[in-house]
DNA sequence: ACCTAAACCTGGGCGC
DNA sequence: TGCGCCCAGGTTTAGG
């Protein structure tokens, strides 16, 4: 699933929705996604949700944190005391029912005090949570020490910092793009769309692209993540990336190539090709790619 | 330091 | 229908 529009989107919501709640119970159904003492996070309060990467960061009182990583099918599924607000799903039945939970796929149920239950699914129970400390307002999570800086943000992603560490390299630029450690968030999809948008092929050694390339990359980035999150980012099978209520994104709408192979380019119609790049699915155009 | 493949899992889709 | 194969939003690790 998730990269970082759509663990941006399920930050945004679950900040709103979780704020000021408390844990009454945590019921872990599947042990090896889930680390740390239960115990220790029983009682706190939701002070307030945070990402950092692909991170998501439940802030607790008492200085502790829960932390989530989704991997490509986590999903977390909010039912109110009510579920009202499962209204409008329609057809939701089927192994993959968000309606019904917990499925085959729950891994974590996390309760509150309002009576609304978070379920944490996972399909190929990649993703995990982790109860970690969380001093100062740093969580003790070696993860979070090695992320390159956040590529939503202009301020961090500067012109300057992208052209550094793209001339640095002699690999594919879309393994750059990539690379958590250079710049945290971007996954396959975002990585494919944007370079797409900046007209560049995504094999291009990184230190061969010259300056203007690299601003219009720059833009692209910034442009595509942000304009994801606005649509509430790519829902593209059923298993995988939902909304906190279970709605689906709807940026898969907006992709111009990621898995379009055999469709026309929509700038210029020439065929979608697929290749592989460090083993992941690489969607271009050839003539717009350059 | 580079690159690839495999590993962690489960299901969908395709060709035969 | 069924079997075998390849594919999948992420990340780490092993081997060459």
């Amino acid at each position: 699933m998730p990269e970082l529009p759509e663990v941006e989107t399920i930050k945004l919501q679950l900040d709103q929705t979780l704020k000021g709640r408390k844990i009454t119970k945590i019921e872990v159904l599947s042990r090896k996604n889930f680390f740390g003492q239960i115990d220790e996070v029983i009682g706190r309060k939701v002070e307030g949700v945070e990402r950092r990467a692909k991170i998501i960061l439940v802030k607790l009182s008492g200085e502790k944190c829960l932390a989530v990583h989704l991997k490509l099918t986590g999903q977390l599924i909010y039912h109110s005391a009510d579920d009202k607000v499962l209204n409008y799903l329609e057809k939701e039945n089927g192994p993959f029912s968000v309606k019904q939970l917990p499925n085959k796929f729950t891994t974590v149920i996390v309760f509150f005090d309002n009576s609304g239950k978070l379920y944490f699914n996972d399909l190929r129970k990649f993703g995990w949570m982790k109860v970690v400390d969380c001093k100062e307002g740093e969580c003790n999570l070696p993860e979070l020490k090695k992320f390159g800086p956040e590529a939503i943000d202009e301020k961090t992603l500067t012109l300057t910092y992208l052209k550094r560490i793209l001339a640095k390299s002699k690999k594919p630029v879309k393994l750059v793009i990539l690379d958590q450690e250079k710049l945290a968030g971007v996954g396959n999809i975002y990585a494919n769309e944007a370079l797409f948008m900046a007209g560049i092929m995504p094999t291009r050694p990184a230190n061969s692209l010259i300056d203007k390339e690299i601003e219009n990359l720059r833009d692209s980035i910034l442009k595509v993540l942000r304009d994801s999150i606005a649509h509430k980012g790519t829902s593209d099978k059923d298993e995988a990336y939902r909304q906190i209520s279970g709605e689906k994104g709807d940026f898969q709408n907006y992709l111009r190539v990621y898995r379009k192979d055999k469709e026309k380019c929509p700038r210029c119609g020439n065929v979608i090709k697929k290749i592989k790049v460090g083993g992941r699915g690489t969607f271009y155009c050839s003539k717009c790619q350059k």
